[in-house]
DNA sequence: TTGCAATTCAAACAGTTGTATGAAACTATC
DNA sequence: GATAGTTTCATACAACTGTTTGAATTGCAA
């Protein structure tokens, strides 16, 4: 066997195996099992499993970045060079959600590992992560451009508020379901994806005030404009 | 000494080292050395790991469940048996946000060991979480009662997205604080509170569509009235 | 004090983990 | 087809895990 194809059977199994059970309780023998290698292929190959988690997180960090700013890139060339905010926290929460959520259970190992990794956070990915803001502050840029008057803080929480509901929305799809007895299609993704983009949206164009939150959380209907778009 | 400081030390140990370190990397050695107690102390007095954090999960939630329930019930009380739909998700996300993001370091540990919890979640909590689902129902009905003309899907995506934002932002207020350079404040507690309530209000009052979600995630502004309240 | 149960303790246990080793098998170049 | 370099393999290793054991200690009732 070539020795690329026994590196891309570890780096295979040891992505299916995470995002289904997490980085808890996979062990190397398991994922050698399930590549069909020798237990000590994996540090062979990678030097240690540390490094093997390290290099599949910034291969599939690098990817779903790159989904995310082609989708804002996108956009930002259809509106001339600005996007709407809208169309930004698409490309934002988009991307993961249709990976997550999708029907390609093949191609959502890949997102739902991403998952995996935000919420376990192992040390070698804990040690990576750190790079994730720089690509989110792409994002922050792009709202600021979209929304040019507002409060610096407000276009945060907004973007804040939508990883949220994206992120655990995957997370908790199962408790979801149950507790609306079916009743959330959790299948329809592009219902979902609009969805949180519109919370989000009105989040940032309505209801928080410009600098200091609101005393009183009552929802300022009037000043609901797209004066900034 | 009394057998009950052993219990009890052990019970408050495990779970400030569960609620700093997460459950992956705290060992029962570290535990009964953080309680200065003897290793076979644990099975001695709870047969096993997995019955000592079940125990600490169970207890937890019983308190933080009740927690919520008691600000439902003065909110209701005060409105005559009908509370608004803030005070309603107020009282669904206050207690974890104060508890997790408040001052007091000391009583915020069981806050943040339930928030490790719902992250982690390990065998022995996973088992007992399903009826947190009943807990949540009970916020679902007041919920209807607050708007009672509102599609069912909508109400809980109304209470899953309050849930998102409270969670998300307590597990990553670190990295909002660095994202927006400090620019939002992670300490104003009650602010806090305001905006999450305030956006899961929103979403409940205006922007999503009745049964169907929208084909285009444009934000429907016209329709955001409160003709349910 | 005596006796008995409850509790603590040091030590060991069996199992699992990631990693290392050195021989065997393979691959390609000359 | 011999040689050198790469890759595989079975096996062993040391460290750590939760748990158990049986003796020592403690606390308390008679």
């Amino acid at each position: 066997m070539a020795s690329d194809q026994t590196r891309s059977a570890i780096l295979a199994a040891a992505e299916r195996l995470y995002a289904d059970r997490g980085f808890g309780d996979v062990t190397l023998r398991d994922i050698v099992a399930e590549a069909n290698v020798n237990l000590a292929a994996v540090n062979y190959h990678f030097g240690s499993k540390d490094e093997l988690i390290a290099e599949l997180f910034v291969t599939r960090s690098i990817q779903t970045n790159r989904e995310r700013l082609n989708e804002l890139k996108l956009a930002e060339e259809k509106g001339s060079g600005r996007a709407s905010i809208e169309e930004i926290l698409r490309a934002l929460v988009g991307p993961t959600l249709r990976g997550c959520l999708g029907p390609d259970r093949e191609g959502s190992t890949a997102a739902r590992f991403m998952i995996r990794a935000s919420i376990e956070s192992v040390p070698p990915i804990r040690r990576i992560k750190n790079r994730e803001i720089d690509h989110l502050r792409k994002f922050a840029a792009a709202m600021r451009r979209a929304l040019p008057g507002r409060d610096e803080a407000e276009l945060y929480w907004g973007l804040h508020f939508a990883l949220s509901m994206a992120h655990h929305t995957i997370r908790e799809k199962e408790r979801l379901a149950k507790l609306s007895e079916g009743k959330c299609d959790l299948n329809d993704v592009a219902g979902i994806v609009d969805r949180v983009v519109g919370v989000a949206a009105m989040a940032l164009m309505g209801g928080a005030p410009a600098s200091k939150p609101a005393a009183r959380a009552v929802i300022p209907q009037g000043r609901l404009t797209r004066q900034d778009l």
